[in-house]
DNA sequence: GTGATAAACTTGAGTGCGCAACCACTGTAG
DNA sequence: CTACAGTGGTTGCGCACTCAAGTTTATCAC
Protein backbone atom coordinates (compact mmCIF):
# COMPACT_ATOMS: atom_id res chain seq x y z
CA UNK A 1 0.00 0.00 0.00
CA UNK A 2 2.10 2.44 0.69
CA UNK A 3 4.18 2.33 -2.11
CA UNK A 4 4.63 4.21 -5.35
CA UNK A 5 2.19 6.68 -7.09
CA UNK A 6 3.91 5.15 -10.26
CA UNK A 7 0.85 2.02 -9.94
CA UNK A 8 -1.49 4.81 -9.50
CA UNK A 9 -0.27 6.30 -12.37
CA UNK A 10 -0.37 3.13 -14.51
CA UNK A 11 -3.96 2.32 -13.57
CA UNK A 12 -4.88 5.76 -13.78
CA UNK A 13 -3.17 5.84 -17.55
CA UNK A 14 -4.52 2.32 -18.37
CA UNK A 15 -8.31 3.74 -17.40
CA UNK A 16 -7.79 7.02 -19.62
CA UNK A 17 -7.01 4.94 -22.29
CA UNK A 18 -9.49 2.35 -22.17
CA UNK A 19 -11.93 5.22 -20.88
CA UNK A 20 -10.96 7.29 -24.30
CA UNK A 21 -10.81 4.49 -26.71
CA UNK A 22 -13.73 2.62 -25.84
CA UNK A 23 -16.24 6.18 -25.66
CA UNK A 24 -14.97 6.93 -29.18
CA UNK A 25 -15.24 3.06 -30.43
CA UNK A 26 -18.44 2.76 -29.13
CA UNK A 27 -19.69 5.76 -30.63
CA UNK A 28 -18.04 5.02 -33.95
CA UNK A 29 -19.80 1.09 -33.67
CA UNK A 30 -22.99 2.52 -32.78
CA UNK A 31 -23.26 5.22 -36.10
CA UNK A 32 -22.50 2.75 -38.28
CA UNK A 33 -25.18 0.17 -36.95
CA UNK A 34 -27.55 3.16 -36.79
CA UNK A 35 -26.94 4.34 -40.14
CA UNK A 36 -27.27 1.01 -42.00
CA UNK A 37 -29.51 -0.96 -40.03
CA UNK A 38 -31.25 1.42 -37.62
CA UNK A 39 -30.63 -0.73 -34.76
CA UNK A 40 -28.17 0.79 -31.76
CA UNK A 41 -25.78 -1.37 -29.97
CA UNK A 42 -27.73 -2.51 -27.24
CA UNK A 43 -30.70 -3.44 -29.73
CA UNK A 44 -28.30 -5.21 -31.71
CA UNK A 45 -27.52 -6.87 -28.35
CA UNK A 46 -30.35 -7.68 -27.49
CA UNK A 47 -31.52 -9.27 -30.41
CA UNK A 48 -28.27 -11.27 -30.44
CA UNK A 49 -28.96 -12.38 -26.77
CA UNK A 50 -32.43 -13.42 -28.27
CA UNK A 51 -31.10 -15.00 -30.96
CA UNK A 52 -29.11 -17.25 -28.39
CA UNK A 53 -31.61 -17.95 -25.96
CA UNK A 54 -33.64 -21.17 -25.42
CA UNK A 55 -36.81 -20.94 -27.78
CA UNK A 56 -35.49 -16.92 -29.08
CA UNK A 57 -37.75 -15.80 -25.78
CA UNK A 58 -35.44 -14.48 -22.48
CA UNK A 59 -37.24 -12.77 -19.24
CA UNK A 60 -37.32 -9.05 -19.12
CA UNK A 61 -34.75 -9.24 -15.91
CA UNK A 62 -32.16 -11.48 -17.13
CA UNK A 63 -31.87 -9.43 -20.56
CA UNK A 64 -31.44 -5.81 -17.93
CA UNK A 65 -29.05 -8.22 -16.38
CA UNK A 66 -27.13 -9.61 -19.46
CA UNK A 67 -27.00 -6.17 -21.01
CA UNK A 68 -26.11 -3.78 -18.08
CA UNK A 69 -29.22 -2.23 -18.53
CA UNK A 70 -31.79 -1.02 -15.48
CA UNK A 71 -35.52 -2.91 -15.97
CA UNK A 72 -36.46 0.31 -17.18
CA UNK A 73 -34.04 0.70 -19.96
CA UNK A 74 -35.11 -2.73 -21.13
CA UNK A 75 -38.86 -1.38 -21.13
CA UNK A 76 -37.70 1.43 -23.94
CA UNK A 77 -35.56 -0.74 -25.48
CA UNK A 78 -37.83 -3.51 -25.97
CA UNK A 79 -40.46 -1.34 -27.15
CA UNK A 80 -38.67 0.25 -29.57
CA UNK A 81 -37.82 -3.11 -31.03
CA UNK A 82 -41.60 -4.19 -30.53
CA UNK A 83 -42.76 -1.03 -32.36
CA UNK A 84 -40.00 -2.34 -35.11
CA UNK A 85 -41.63 -5.78 -35.19
CA UNK A 86 -38.50 -7.76 -34.19
CA UNK A 87 -39.76 -9.32 -30.75
CA UNK A 88 -42.90 -9.42 -29.01
CA UNK A 89 -44.53 -10.14 -25.94
CA UNK A 90 -45.42 -13.10 -23.98
CA UNK A 91 -46.46 -14.24 -20.79
CA UNK A 92 -45.24 -17.11 -18.53
CA UNK A 93 -48.25 -18.51 -16.90
CA UNK A 94 -46.90 -20.14 -14.11
CA UNK A 95 -45.91 -16.49 -13.06
CA UNK A 96 -47.94 -13.84 -13.91
CA UNK A 97 -45.34 -11.05 -12.93
CA UNK A 98 -42.78 -11.86 -15.61
CA UNK A 99 -43.09 -11.02 -19.29
CA UNK A 100 -41.28 -12.84 -21.82
CA UNK A 101 -39.32 -11.00 -25.07
CA UNK A 102 -39.38 -13.13 -28.11
CA UNK A 103 -37.47 -12.90 -31.28
CA UNK A 104 -39.71 -13.03 -33.99
CA UNK A 105 -38.86 -14.28 -37.32
CA UNK A 106 -38.45 -10.83 -38.66
CA UNK A 107 -36.17 -9.88 -35.83
CA UNK A 108 -34.12 -12.79 -37.05
CA UNK A 109 -33.87 -11.59 -40.25
CA UNK A 110 -32.73 -7.88 -39.37
CA UNK A 111 -29.98 -9.46 -36.86
CA UNK A 112 -28.76 -12.15 -39.97
CA UNK A 113 -28.43 -9.11 -42.41
CA UNK A 114 -26.87 -6.38 -39.51
CA UNK A 115 -24.81 -9.08 -38.15
CA UNK A 116 -22.76 -9.07 -41.10
CA UNK A 117 -22.21 -5.65 -41.77
CA UNK A 118 -21.40 -5.57 -37.77
CA UNK A 119 -19.47 -8.48 -37.21
CA UNK A 120 -17.05 -6.90 -40.38
CA UNK A 121 -16.60 -3.88 -38.32
CA UNK A 122 -15.71 -5.38 -35.49
CA UNK A 123 -13.64 -7.30 -37.55
CA UNK A 124 -11.71 -4.72 -38.93
CA UNK A 125 -11.01 -2.47 -35.60
CA UNK A 126 -9.87 -5.85 -33.82
CA UNK A 127 -9.06 -8.49 -35.33
CA UNK A 128 -6.85 -6.42 -37.70
CA UNK A 129 -4.66 -4.77 -35.27
CA UNK A 130 -4.14 -7.62 -32.65
CA UNK A 131 -2.88 -10.82 -33.36
CA UNK A 132 -5.05 -13.73 -32.00
CA UNK A 133 -2.79 -14.37 -29.00
CA UNK A 134 -3.15 -10.13 -28.01
CA UNK A 135 -6.66 -10.89 -29.04
CA UNK A 136 -7.75 -13.65 -26.00
CA UNK A 137 -5.16 -11.91 -23.94
CA UNK A 138 -7.30 -9.21 -23.92
CA UNK A 139 -10.36 -11.11 -23.74
CA UNK A 140 -9.02 -12.68 -20.37
CA UNK A 141 -7.69 -9.37 -18.45
CA UNK A 142 -11.13 -7.44 -19.55
CA UNK A 143 -13.21 -10.69 -18.23
CA UNK A 144 -12.21 -9.98 -14.82
CA UNK A 145 -13.75 -6.80 -14.42
CA UNK A 146 -17.38 -7.19 -14.36
CA UNK A 147 -16.84 -9.85 -11.55
CA UNK A 148 -15.48 -6.34 -9.73
CA UNK A 149 -18.27 -4.41 -10.72
CA UNK A 150 -21.61 -6.35 -10.01
CA UNK A 151 -20.08 -8.05 -7.20
CA UNK A 152 -20.65 -11.92 -6.97
CA UNK A 153 -23.41 -11.77 -9.92
CA UNK A 154 -22.05 -15.16 -11.86
CA UNK A 155 -25.24 -16.14 -12.06
CA UNK A 156 -25.72 -18.21 -15.43
CA UNK A 157 -23.78 -16.31 -18.05
CA UNK A 158 -22.94 -19.51 -19.13
CA UNK A 159 -23.20 -19.44 -23.30
CA UNK B 1 -24.09 -16.17 -41.21
CA UNK B 2 -20.79 -17.16 -43.23
CA UNK B 3 -18.88 -20.24 -42.16
CA UNK B 4 -16.08 -18.17 -40.23
CA UNK B 5 -13.49 -18.44 -38.34
CA UNK B 6 -12.45 -18.66 -34.59
CA UNK B 7 -11.34 -15.10 -35.33
CA UNK B 8 -14.51 -13.50 -35.27
CA UNK B 9 -15.57 -15.39 -32.53
CA UNK B 10 -12.69 -13.98 -30.88
CA UNK B 11 -13.01 -11.02 -31.81
CA UNK B 12 -16.62 -10.49 -31.09
CA UNK B 13 -16.45 -12.31 -27.47
CA UNK B 14 -13.27 -9.83 -26.65
CA UNK B 15 -15.58 -7.15 -27.84
CA UNK B 16 -18.83 -8.04 -25.81
CA UNK B 17 -16.58 -8.66 -22.71
CA UNK B 18 -15.43 -5.08 -23.32
CA UNK B 19 -18.59 -3.48 -23.92
CA UNK B 20 -20.76 -4.95 -20.77
CA UNK B 21 -17.48 -4.79 -18.70
CA UNK B 22 -17.05 -1.34 -19.68
CA UNK B 23 -20.26 -0.16 -19.35
CA UNK B 24 -20.57 -1.60 -15.79
CA UNK B 25 -17.52 -0.07 -14.55
CA UNK B 26 -17.68 3.19 -16.19
CA UNK B 27 -21.67 3.59 -14.44
CA UNK B 28 -20.18 2.76 -11.08
CA UNK B 29 -17.25 4.87 -10.87
CA UNK B 30 -19.27 7.38 -12.49
CA UNK B 31 -22.39 6.85 -9.72
CA UNK B 32 -19.29 7.22 -7.03
CA UNK B 33 -18.25 10.00 -8.12
CA UNK B 34 -21.32 11.75 -8.88
CA UNK B 35 -22.83 10.96 -5.37
CA UNK B 36 -19.58 11.86 -3.27
CA UNK B 37 -18.90 14.85 -4.95
CA UNK B 38 -21.77 15.85 -8.01
CA UNK B 39 -19.16 15.09 -10.45
CA UNK B 40 -19.09 13.00 -13.66
CA UNK B 41 -16.73 11.46 -14.91
CA UNK B 42 -16.50 14.10 -17.77
CA UNK B 43 -16.61 16.64 -15.40
CA UNK B 44 -13.63 15.24 -13.34
CA UNK B 45 -11.86 14.04 -16.30
CA UNK B 46 -12.29 17.59 -17.60
CA UNK B 47 -10.65 19.21 -14.71
CA UNK B 48 -7.82 17.28 -14.59
CA UNK B 49 -6.91 18.21 -18.57
CA UNK B 50 -7.30 21.87 -17.38
CA UNK B 51 -4.79 20.83 -14.00
CA UNK B 52 -2.57 20.07 -16.41
CA UNK B 53 -2.64 22.06 -18.94
CA UNK B 54 -0.50 25.48 -19.41
CA UNK B 55 -1.73 28.07 -17.25
CA UNK B 56 -5.09 25.98 -15.90
CA UNK B 57 -6.45 26.99 -19.63
CA UNK B 58 -7.71 24.81 -22.64
CA UNK B 59 -9.48 25.96 -25.55
CA UNK B 60 -12.82 24.13 -25.93
CA UNK B 61 -11.65 22.49 -29.20
CA UNK B 62 -9.27 21.22 -27.56
CA UNK B 63 -11.09 20.02 -24.75
CA UNK B 64 -13.52 18.28 -26.96
CA UNK B 65 -11.16 16.08 -28.75
CA UNK B 66 -9.25 15.22 -25.41
CA UNK B 67 -12.41 13.89 -23.87
CA UNK B 68 -13.87 12.68 -27.35
CA UNK B 69 -16.70 14.81 -26.85
CA UNK B 70 -18.28 16.83 -29.77
CA UNK B 71 -18.20 20.86 -29.06
CA UNK B 72 -21.32 20.72 -28.25
CA UNK B 73 -21.35 18.42 -25.54
CA UNK B 74 -18.02 20.39 -24.04
CA UNK B 75 -20.45 23.54 -24.20
CA UNK B 76 -22.98 21.88 -22.28
CA UNK B 77 -20.26 20.36 -20.11
CA UNK B 78 -18.54 23.71 -18.89
CA UNK B 79 -21.88 25.27 -18.53
CA UNK B 80 -22.53 22.74 -15.66
CA UNK B 81 -18.74 23.59 -14.50
CA UNK B 82 -19.06 27.23 -14.38
CA UNK B 83 -22.42 27.44 -13.08
CA UNK B 84 -20.54 25.31 -10.16
CA UNK B 85 -17.84 27.74 -10.37
CA UNK B 86 -14.99 25.70 -11.07
CA UNK B 87 -14.19 26.81 -14.49
CA UNK B 88 -14.86 30.58 -16.07
CA UNK B 89 -14.49 32.15 -19.65
CA UNK B 90 -11.62 33.89 -20.67
CA UNK B 91 -11.37 35.19 -24.56
CA UNK B 92 -8.34 35.07 -26.54
CA UNK B 93 -7.19 38.40 -27.46
CA UNK B 94 -5.05 36.93 -30.55
CA UNK B 95 -8.35 35.03 -31.99
CA UNK B 96 -12.04 36.44 -31.22
CA UNK B 97 -13.61 32.95 -32.12
CA UNK B 98 -11.88 30.76 -29.02
CA UNK B 99 -13.02 31.07 -25.46
CA UNK B 100 -10.24 29.69 -23.16
CA UNK B 101 -12.38 27.25 -20.09
CA UNK B 102 -9.90 28.47 -16.64
CA UNK B 103 -9.92 25.85 -14.07
CA UNK B 104 -10.35 28.64 -10.88
CA UNK B 105 -9.32 27.82 -7.58
CA UNK B 106 -12.57 26.41 -6.52
CA UNK B 107 -12.13 23.88 -9.13
CA UNK B 108 -8.86 23.13 -8.26
CA UNK B 109 -9.56 22.45 -4.81
CA UNK B 110 -12.62 20.38 -5.80
CA UNK B 111 -10.40 18.51 -8.28
CA UNK B 112 -8.49 17.91 -4.70
CA UNK B 113 -11.26 17.00 -3.08
CA UNK B 114 -12.52 14.26 -5.70
CA UNK B 115 -9.08 13.18 -6.91
CA UNK B 116 -8.55 11.30 -3.36
CA UNK B 117 -11.33 8.65 -3.72
CA UNK B 118 -11.83 8.46 -7.54
CA UNK B 119 -7.93 7.51 -7.35
CA UNK B 120 -8.90 5.24 -4.57
CA UNK B 121 -11.96 4.39 -6.75
CA UNK B 122 -9.72 2.93 -9.90
CA UNK B 123 -6.96 1.62 -7.71
CA UNK B 124 -9.12 -1.07 -6.09
CA UNK B 125 -10.61 -1.89 -9.46
CA UNK B 126 -7.48 -1.97 -11.66
CA UNK B 127 -4.34 -2.68 -9.37
CA UNK B 128 -5.88 -5.08 -6.91
CA UNK B 129 -6.89 -7.16 -10.21
CA UNK B 130 -4.03 -7.04 -12.04
CA UNK B 131 -0.06 -7.31 -11.64
CA UNK B 132 1.67 -4.22 -12.69
CA UNK B 133 2.45 -5.84 -16.09
CA UNK B 134 -0.63 -6.81 -17.22
CA UNK B 135 -1.70 -3.29 -16.65
CA UNK B 136 0.78 -2.19 -18.76
CA UNK B 137 0.01 -4.46 -21.32
CA UNK B 138 -3.47 -3.62 -20.79
CA UNK B 139 -2.74 0.17 -21.17
CA UNK B 140 -0.80 -0.87 -24.29
CA UNK B 141 -3.38 -2.80 -25.99
CA UNK B 142 -6.26 -0.49 -25.36
CA UNK B 143 -3.86 2.20 -26.54
CA UNK B 144 -3.79 0.92 -30.09
CA UNK B 145 -7.94 1.66 -30.59
CA UNK B 146 -8.19 5.53 -30.56
CA UNK B 147 -6.00 5.34 -33.55
CA UNK B 148 -8.59 3.35 -35.50
CA UNK B 149 -11.23 5.45 -34.66
CA UNK B 150 -9.95 8.30 -35.87
CA UNK B 151 -7.19 7.16 -37.92
CA UNK B 152 -5.86 7.22 -41.57
CA UNK B 153 -8.57 5.52 -44.18
CA UNK B 154 -11.34 4.27 -42.15
CA UNK B 155 -14.54 5.98 -42.57
CA UNK B 156 -16.19 9.59 -42.21
CA UNK B 157 -13.40 11.65 -41.57
CA UNK B 158 -15.27 14.88 -42.82
CA UNK B 159 -18.28 15.79 -40.70
C1' DG C 1 -58.34 -16.56 4.75
C1' DT C 2 -55.55 -11.47 5.79
C1' DG C 3 -51.48 -8.85 5.86
C1' DA C 4 -46.46 -7.87 4.93
C1' DT C 5 -42.64 -8.36 1.92
C1' DA C 6 -40.55 -9.13 -2.36
C1' DA C 7 -40.10 -9.58 -7.37
C1' DA C 8 -41.24 -8.23 -12.32
C1' DC C 9 -42.37 -4.63 -14.82
C1' DT C 10 -44.00 0.26 -16.22
C1' DT C 11 -44.22 5.28 -16.09
C1' DG C 12 -42.73 10.20 -15.33
C1' DA C 13 -39.12 13.34 -14.75
C1' DG C 14 -34.58 14.54 -15.61
C1' DT C 15 -29.61 14.08 -17.59
C1' DG C 16 -25.77 13.64 -20.72
C1' DC C 17 -24.78 13.76 -25.18
C1' DG C 18 -24.81 13.74 -30.52
C1' DC C 19 -26.46 15.87 -34.73
C1' DA C 20 -27.83 19.56 -37.61
C1' DA C 21 -28.24 24.17 -38.13
C1' DC C 22 -26.69 28.40 -36.89
C1' DC C 23 -23.80 32.77 -35.75
C1' DA C 24 -19.18 35.06 -35.16
C1' DC C 25 -14.66 35.68 -36.45
C1' DT C 26 -10.39 34.93 -39.35
C1' DG C 27 -7.47 34.72 -43.44
C1' DT C 28 -6.87 34.68 -48.20
C1' DA C 29 -8.23 35.98 -53.13
C1' DG C 30 -10.00 38.86 -56.31
C1' DC D 1 -12.88 46.61 -49.90
C1' DT D 2 -15.84 42.96 -50.76
C1' DA D 3 -16.45 37.87 -51.20
C1' DC D 4 -15.99 33.57 -49.34
C1' DA D 5 -14.24 29.39 -47.40
C1' DG D 6 -12.75 27.55 -43.02
C1' DT D 7 -12.82 27.28 -37.97
C1' DG D 8 -14.57 28.09 -33.02
C1' DG D 9 -18.51 27.99 -30.57
C1' DT D 10 -23.68 27.79 -29.22
C1' DT D 11 -28.62 26.37 -29.61
C1' DG D 12 -32.84 23.36 -30.71
C1' DC D 13 -34.17 18.93 -30.86
C1' DG D 14 -34.15 14.14 -30.03
C1' DC D 15 -32.43 9.74 -28.07
C1' DA D 16 -30.89 6.41 -24.68
C1' DC D 17 -30.62 5.85 -20.32
C1' DT D 18 -31.17 6.27 -14.99
C1' DC D 19 -33.67 7.03 -10.74
C1' DA D 20 -37.72 7.20 -8.00
C1' DA D 21 -42.27 5.95 -7.50
C1' DG D 22 -46.19 3.15 -8.67
C1' DT D 23 -48.82 -1.31 -10.17
C1' DT D 24 -49.50 -6.05 -10.28
C1' DT D 25 -48.53 -10.73 -9.06
C1' DA D 26 -46.21 -14.17 -5.86
C1' DT D 27 -44.90 -15.85 -1.44
C1' DC D 28 -44.53 -16.32 3.25
C1' DA D 29 -46.44 -15.51 8.22
C1' DC D 30 -50.05 -15.83 11.07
Amino acid sequence: MSTSTDDQTAALDAWVRLLRGHAALVRDLNAELLHDHALTINDYEALLLLAHADGGQMRRTDLAQSLQLTPSGVTRLLDGLERAGYVCKASCDSDGRVTYAVLTETGREKLDSASASHVAGIEALFAQRYTREELESLAELLGRLPDAVGGPSCRAPER
